[in-house]
DNA sequence: AACTATTTATAAGA
DNA sequence: TTCTTATAAATAGTT
């Protein structure tokens, strides 16, 4: 949006950065503020720098209350899924249906290695889970590719453990949920 | 960014709120995760619909994860302000210095009534605060306009609440704060 | 879900 | 930082 394309890779020069964290925050508070007011739902957004400096925005509520919301959310959807599989983890993510959301699931096994976390068992669930999503979607999204590339890279991780016969039956997700009640609606608004 | 500007309201039709809401949910998503690639920060968002669906996301990391940094960060900031005083409250919210912070801080007050829970000196001290970061607002910006109509609100109110005599010395901001660890990263998007 | 006419957001530049 | 401007992106209304 700008005068040429961006990469999406971390800027490295100083001073751009924060230019473009200034803008885009800007930016996307904005849009945040758009979607909640024209669409009627709660939006609660959190920005923290490397420096530590945080920042956030919440409509109509305070970021507080949603928070609370998330946490009784993702609390109720625990009880259902006692068991520490995959199939769990996937359930607290909890979105409706969401290709992309499977993307960024798949994504974030990766990147934070939590694969060697997971029994052969969790990864063969996770694998059709995967599988059954791809079916679902249309070839000529980019995000196929991309998933389908996660997807292979998953299957060398997979081969690998089993090479190494890493076999952990039991994730656990030392998630500590506490139930939080935010007060005090909070109200943003725009630029 | 379509064939015609909207205007900045509840969408009444609920198809098109829908498939507005989809839309720009993918939009919001997509700046979010380019602002946390781009700018390298931790990025946060919860979207909650009336209907109770929850969507959230995070990078690079988990949304517990950045909601226990939020809630790290708010306690600290509140341990320094042991009196629930406006100056308090706005520390709590704690920004750098964005505009669209003291707005959010303004209709938050506004919104849930909680100017009855201040005592006038409480009051003045916000006006103030108020009226220098208007000082320094451009006077273009529509924000000033909405800040102006705010300030003037918050004026009715003060004198309301002078004429009936509410002097409350104590604003109990009875959040309960639980710090969480979470994890991994996760994603939403789509229909 | 796809397609465009437009409106917006922004990367550079001043 | 702030404003300006050329362009890239997002998206409202349609098909």
């Amino acid at each position: 949006m700008g005068r040429r394309r961006v990469e999406l890779r971390r800027i490295e020069d100083n001073t751009s950065r924060q230019v473009c964290f200034s803008k885009r925050r800007n930016g996307l508070l904005k849009k945040a503020k758009e979607l909640s007011v024209l669409c009627d739902v709660e939006v609660g957004l959190i920005l923290s720098s490397a420096k530590g400096k945080l920042y956030h925005f919440a409509s109509p509520y305070s970021i507080d209350k949603i928070i609370g919301h998330y946490r009784h959310f993702v609390n109720s959807e625990r009880e259902v899924n006692e068991h520490h599989s995959v199939q769990g983890c996937l359930k607290d993510f909890s979105y409706p249906r969401v290709d992309c959301q499977i993307l960024e699931i798949v994504q974030w096994c990766l990147d934070e290695t939590n694969i060697s976390k997971l029994s052969v068992n969790d990864l063969s669930q996770l694998e059709s889970i995967l599988e059954g999503t791809l079916a679902q979607t249309t070839s000529r999204k980019a995000s196929t590719h991309l998933m389908l590339e996660t997807i292979s890279k998953l299957h060398e991780k997979e081969m690998a453990l089993l090479r190494e016969k890493i076999f952990q039956s039991d994730m656990v997700l030392s998630l500590e949920m506490n139930e939080t009640v935010g007060k005090g609606d909070c109200r943003n608004a725009d630029t």
